[in-house]
Parts: structure tokens; C-alpha cells; sequence
DNA sequence: TTATATCTTATAAAAACACTCGGGATTTGT
DNA sequence: ACAAATCCCGAGTGTTTTTATAAGATATAA
């Protein structure tokens, strides 16, 4: 149903607690776990393939934590949705990463559907940073602010 | 992985399968199994909910078959989609039907990024009609005989 | 009446998903 | 030195979804 698993979803929600935490030394799973409702254990899973990514720099013992791996507008959507859920392919013959062909691929007109739903899907995840939520998260609220001003 | 199921993918090829052989008569789902390369009973299933979905008519009865359920240029791609594999949501709290709302939506991130993902994948489905998957067969069927010539 | 089809329901293997658990390694503060 | 906090790693598990398969009932053309 051209669904996100809840990889993908932990996944950003994490890395934008991570953004919002930033200046403040390294953030604790739990911590992170706590804020999102999110298993601790599960969470570990995910964060450790975002390691390995370098989307993430963890930081071990006591008072450890996990820090951005890089800056927030160096980090699109896109990048950790392919590494928490792999490459975007709403079919097999259309994946970002190595396609599987099929003898018909240059004459197959639905082929070319799924490769417009995956450009469409990718332009949106690449087209927003951790950098654009936090804007976002910043206009939300000082709306927010102006509205509980006129009551 | 943001994945379409066989369901989608199976469903769009039969569509466009009797989409081909309009005009004629009633097209057995064994023909479309056998050029297309679905299981027949699996289509079977598929094809029963297109059918009370309005985008199929069946005629029963030896000689019998499918015939599209209207015009080609009033099919969808979309609508094909959501029957086969439900409305459009790559997560629940932004399905296209009865959306679970979560408390913090208003103030939530994370969300506008899924609206503006199950936005543009509606958007290509819906600006795809068996119609238009016609024409570009057509033009590909034409292309290949001008390379033919050219060889 | 026979062959050809659609229709309906039930069953089931296999894969994916969403965790859960147990233990090990590393660092900080006492 | 030791305890607590924290990251790290791999295995195991119950549930759901996917992808069919199978069996039989119903309808119609020839």
C-alpha cells in the first residue's frame, strides 16, 4: 500500500529530536525514546544502521549519546529513509538500486508509472533537510504564540 | 520500502491488458493470465474487486469474460490503485480515508513530510488514465518500427 | 448437455514487520 | 576500584501481510 514501515518513521522522528537537541552534548536514546514513544531496544536497532551510515555519531559510557553526524541541512530525508528502509522502489524494476530488468522493461508502459512514482516519492524526501523541519517546527510555533496571544 | 504489492501492480496490467482488447468482446481472465503471467485464480481475486468497484463488467457463460467498466480515458490509474490496495497513506496518520488523527497533528512535523509524500504519488497515479497508457504505447509501438527502418 | 467461464470461500506457506531479550564493551562520577 | 549509565551486537519470537492454491458452485454459448 506503498506504505513506510515504522523504520522509516522512528528513523526521521529520532534524527529531528537529534536536531533539536543539538548544542546541548550528546543525546541519549532513552531520552529520545522517551520524547517519541518509541521502544528503546527498537530504536537502538535503527540508530545503529544510522551509525553506520554516518548520518549519526555516537559518543559511548556514561553521559554518552548520539550527535548529528553532520549538519542538519547536509541531512535530506531521503538519506535516512534509504538507509533505514533501502533504496525506493514501489516495484523491483524501478529500484534506485540495481533494478531488476525484465526483457520487456524498454517496451513496458507501466514501468513507466512506477518510475514517475518513484521520482515523485524521492523529489519530496530529497527536497526536505533536517534544516527545513527545524524552520518548520520554529514557524509552528510562533504561530502557535500569536494565536494564544488574541485569546 | 514505500512498496506496491502484486495486488497494484498485477491489477494495472490486467486493466491495461482488456484496455488492448477493447472492442473484442468479453476478454477471459485466462488470455490476460497467460500474456501477462499472473496466476489465473490469483487474478481471480483481484478482478472480483474491480468488478464491484465499477471498473470491470463481467459477462459469465462460455465466450464470456471482462469488459472495461467505462471509458479508458475515465480510468485511472489511481482508482485501480486504491481498490486493489486501499487508499493512498504511507502512514496512517495521513491516509487518504479516515486518517488515524493523533494528538499532536497540528504541531507535527513529521506528518506534513508524509502528506506531501501521499500528495505527489496521488498526483502521478491520478494524471494516469488507461487512455494515456494507450497513446504511450502507441508512440513506443512507433518508435520501434522507426528504428527497424533505420536498420 | 458439455465445455467454458465467472464467482465464492477456505486454507496455507512464506515473507515482512515490530519488537524483545540477553549479554558485552566503554566511559563517567564517587 | 566500583557502580551506573550508555552504547553495541546478535538471536529469537509472535503477529500480520502477502501471495497464492484449491475446491466447488453458478451461468451461458454452442
Amino acid at each position: 500500500m506503498l506504505k513506510l514501515s515504522t523504520k522509516g518513521r522512528y528513523g526521521v522522528k529520532a534524527m529531528f529530536d537529534l536536531a533539536q537537541h543539538m548544542g546541548e552534548g550528546p543525546t541519549s536514546l532513552k531520552s529520545i525514546a522517551e520524547r517519541q514513544g518509541i521502544s528503546e531496544h527498537y530504536l537502538e536497532q535503527l540508530v545503529s544502521g544510522l551509525r553506520k551510515a554516518g548520518l549519526v555519531k555516537s559518543v559511548r559510557g556514561a553521559q554518552g549519546g548520539y550527535l548529528l553526524g553532520r549538519e542538519p541541512d547536509k541531512i535530506k530525508i531521503g538519506d535516512i529513509i534509504r538507509v533505514l528502509e533501502g533504496p525506493i522502489a514501489p516495484t523491483d524494476c524501478v529500484s534506485e538500486e540495481d533494478p531488476e530488468i525484465c526483457s520487456k522493461a524498454e517496451f513496458c508502459v507501466t514501468r513507466a508509472i512506477w518510475e514517475k512514482v518513484r521520482d515523485s516519492i524521492a523529489d519530496v524526501l530529497d527536497s526536505i533537510t533536517l534544516e527545513t523541519m527545524l524552520e518548520d517546527a520554529k514557524k509552528i510555533e510562533s504561530e502557535r504564540n500569536l494565536y494564544m496571544y488574541y485569546i
